[in-house]
DNA sequence: CCAAAAGTGTTAGGAGTACACCCATGG
DNA sequence: CCATGGGTGTACTCCTAACACTTTTGG
């Protein structure tokens, strides 16, 4: 009796990066049917003594090598038909990693895993096409109101970068000068430090608040 | 090992009314060990072929006798030991029922069901605390950026009823010309009716956006 | 000296906040 | 006529948004 109300639950995640200006996810192809040969959201089974989370991480660690990233549950999805193979109920997290941290493609998992610009993105297999839009909404709000953003940038950089980083997610232009005011007050370090590549060299920050790692 | 994999898998609804100027949480009296005789949320196991928000409807309905409410999906949680016979996913949702739609106490269920004050929680079985806790700073944001509150509300109601609304559900006063002003804007409809029954009548309003039922 | 990106202020409009009195009614 | 809750306007501050030129460097 008990037993018959088990389900298979897995964790599935949105995971992110900024790469040659544009907002990445990270997809795996899948080598087995059902969906065989598309692409897909990293993702595996709950272990019966690990934590929603913990499975997140150790998804993230087989696929990216690292756990230093920000983590944050997204929705959980659970329609009967969304996994043809039978009932799932996916945990969908995502993750934001900073440039440094994103060995281009995964270490141990034997499947092919590719950085994918967030226009290419392919048809996706199950309903990942939906998580991964829950996802960019979800980062497109909490940047308006929270610190987020700065996961996705180097720990030194520029104005700029802040600023493109920010155009990237939001897909839309933003004004320099109101948004160096803005800025101030969210507790950026100048550093003595210049990024010189361009022509006039630019000033490097560090944005002070906790980050893991 | 597909079988090893699965896990017992409930919807908990934290179903949020306002009744004499408190915002109350309904709760139900366990009958069986764990937490024998302690209040928990109303919750059961998701069934193999319904959806994760059909189950919740379905509580909803058992609990309240209606599905007549804002509905919405609030966190999952998933830690190994929350439940102490075995491993318990829970994905938790949240309910806003107008006081028309609130029949007192449940139906059908043969469980004690109340309403209970906000301020005068008990201890609640298993985690469930934080999950009310989790319930409540949801809707506290929600209530600043979106219309939810009136889900809270009967379908006709006066201005002093909506201010009192928010002033309970953000637990601060807040100016009664400030709020006036801020209601302009957001759809109000005035009726050419009026609520009597302090000395002056106060004119009724509704609001036009979309209401389930 | 020139191309390229860095850096920097002002103004106008809208939103939020603080604040106090008169009005209509039922008893 | 009075107690009770209903209803209303203004001034100040702060945030947002629009907008263009000068500076520094490497080549």
């Amino acid at each position: 009796m008990m037993e018959r109300q088990k389900l298979q639950v897995t964790v599935d995640i949105v995971i992110l990066t900024i790469q040659d200006q544009r907002l990445k996810v990270l997809l795996v192809k899948r080598g087995i049917p059902p969906f065989e040969k598309q692409y897909a959201l990293p993702g595996g089974f709950v272990l019966h003594n690990e934590s929603l989370e913990d499975a997140a991480l150790r998804e993230l660690r087989e696929e990216t090598g690292t756990t230093d990233v920000y983590l944050e549950q997204l929705y959980t999805f659970g329609a009967p038909d969304r996994d043809p193979r039978g009932r799932v109920v996916t945990v969908a997290y995502y993750a934001l990693v900073a440039p440094g941290n994103s060995p281009l493609v995964a270490g141990t998992d034997a499947a092919e895993a590719r950085w994918v610009a967030m226009e290419d993105l392919p048809k996706l297999a199950f309903d990942h096409r939906k998580i991964v839009d829950t996802a960019i909404t979800r980062l497109r709000n909490k940047l308006e109101y929270t610190t987020v953003g700065f996961e996705l940038l180097p720990r030194k950089f520029t104005l700029a970068q802040l600023q493109e980083m920010y155009e990237i997610i939001l897909a839309k232009p933003l004004d320099k000068r109101n948004f160096r005011r803005k800025t101030e007050g969210i507790g950026l370090k100048a550093l003595d430090e210049w990024h010189r590549t361009g022509r006039k060299p630019a000033r490097l920050y560090t944005f002070a608040k906790k980050r893991r790692g």
